[in-house]
DNA sequence: CGATTTATTGAAGAAACTCAACTCGAGTGG
DNA sequence: CCACTCGAGTTGAGTTTCTTCAATAAATCG
């Protein structure tokens, strides 16, 4: 689609990016690999010497349980790096699945290492990249502990309304969001009969349409109010911040 | 109690220290400060331009949502950088409390600044520490959407009991942890009754004693396989890794 | 078009919650 | 030193939300 660096997209989302900066990414050497939908990316318990960021399609990052349980704990869209912890943590402790057909665009760990040698603030960017991701799994903890199904729901489907909307995939109010209420039901603990009737009520009262592959909200106000959503923890508005 | 400087133990968790950077440590000015129990340390929106280790306490990082209701996100103990977030992120998306009297030590933004810029192996040590966190924030995603009350607690009290045996904090298999019921409540997302009652389950199996503020472990198998713990997600193998 | 997901519906059941009372121990101040 | 208060912990009982199971409908795919 874009002909830009798959790095870019990213770090444009938390910082300023000078040219030389630019150009200093676009000499980041990368590979295009497709994962099928519901194969996964990478396993629990892998080391990868590679990170990559998802350029097309829908991943999640999941846990199993002892009791065959499965939590969904991150969703990833276009535009993520869903991996970047592999740069500094050995091992993976979560699964990383393709949910969809996705698009990934791999680099050398050696390779972002020498980056971040050589551009400190692209170092920082990163680093700000993943505290943000962090930020994303308290809000998760609080969702799933806190709030009751339908709220809990519809503050899902704001998070990635928001997200979608800073990737620049959304397009007259609605976007490309091919989860199953399966996953739905993985991401937010509860079962799947219970997301179907959250579902349709979430409908009824005219909130959003969930279909086909495709999320439209229909009234923000209304979902976001009634999700108790705000979004200062998906921390927007990094780019225009000091940086060291 | 240790005449270490307060970053140096939470560094050494994750990475093999030269005599050098320990000087570059060393080298960085901190101030401590005491924040009494069931005070505020940072509030949600705060805008801080320092960091802190917590030399001695317990603290948590917890946000409220709209009924009232209140999530602990994660339990802070002796050695832990709870707000290391802030160096990168302006705004805190959370708020920081102290649950017993706890002792800080402040560090200036500037300086951790000047200390990441001058020793690129610490700066990573640092990303790593946040990238464990952010595991951490994982596992409890998991804890509170998958398990059943019984696992759910247990979990919290086996990677309470491995953290403060991280700390050198655990002497004859017991370590302070003055928490109350209420507070394992908003960790756990279960009511403040259930709390009660599932404590009791514990006791009455053998597997731990909880009270005075103590934690004592009896049976690490059990407690740890009633639980379904095991202790990759807490990356304790990063001393001994690779560094860019 | 048959096969296989995915979505929907009904009904019974269980885990955990709420509410309210009561106990206990540690301070505190008369 | 004892009565009092206050926080924390404990107990009982009724209720709710959500789960589970099982069957059916609809949609998607080869």
């Amino acid at each position: 689609v874009t002909p830009e660096h798959p790095l870019l997209p990213k770090l444009r989302q938390v910082l300023e990016l000078s040219p030389e900066e630019v150009a200093a990414v676009e000499r980041v050497p990368f590979r295009r690999e497709r994962v099928a939908a519901d194969e996964p990316i990478l396993r629990e318990g892998a080391r990868p010497t590679r990170s990559f960021a998802l350029e097309e399609g829908l991943a999640c990052s999941s846990k199993i349980v002892s009791d065959g349980g499965r939590q969904i704990i991150a969703l990833h869209i276009p535009g993520d790096l869903p991996d970047l912890t592999s740069l500094h943590l050995r091992q993976r402790d979560c699964d990383l699945w393709a949910l969809v057909d996705c698009e990934l665009a791999f680099h050398d760990h050696r390779d972002l290492q020498q980056l971040c040698a050589a551009q400190p603030r692209l170092n920082t960017a990163l680093w700000r990249v993943s505290l943000v991701e962090s930020s994303v799994f308290r809000e998760w903890v609080v969702n799933v502990g806190q709030r009751e199904s339908i709220k809990r729901l519809a503050h899902l489907f704001c998070e990635i309304a928001v997200r979608m909307q800073g990737a620049g995939r959304v397009t007259g109010g609605s976007c490309a969001f091919a989860a199953t209420q399966d996953d739905l039901a993985e991401a937010t603990a509860m079962s799947p009969v219970h997301v179907n009737r959250v579902l349709q009520e979430l409908r009824r009262r005219g909130l959003l349409s969930f279909a086909k592959g495709r999320l439209t909200v229909h009234n923000w106000d209304g979902l976001a109010g009634l999700a108790d959503f705000r979004d200062d923890y998906l921390h927007l508005d990094l780019r225009s911040e000091r940086t060291a």
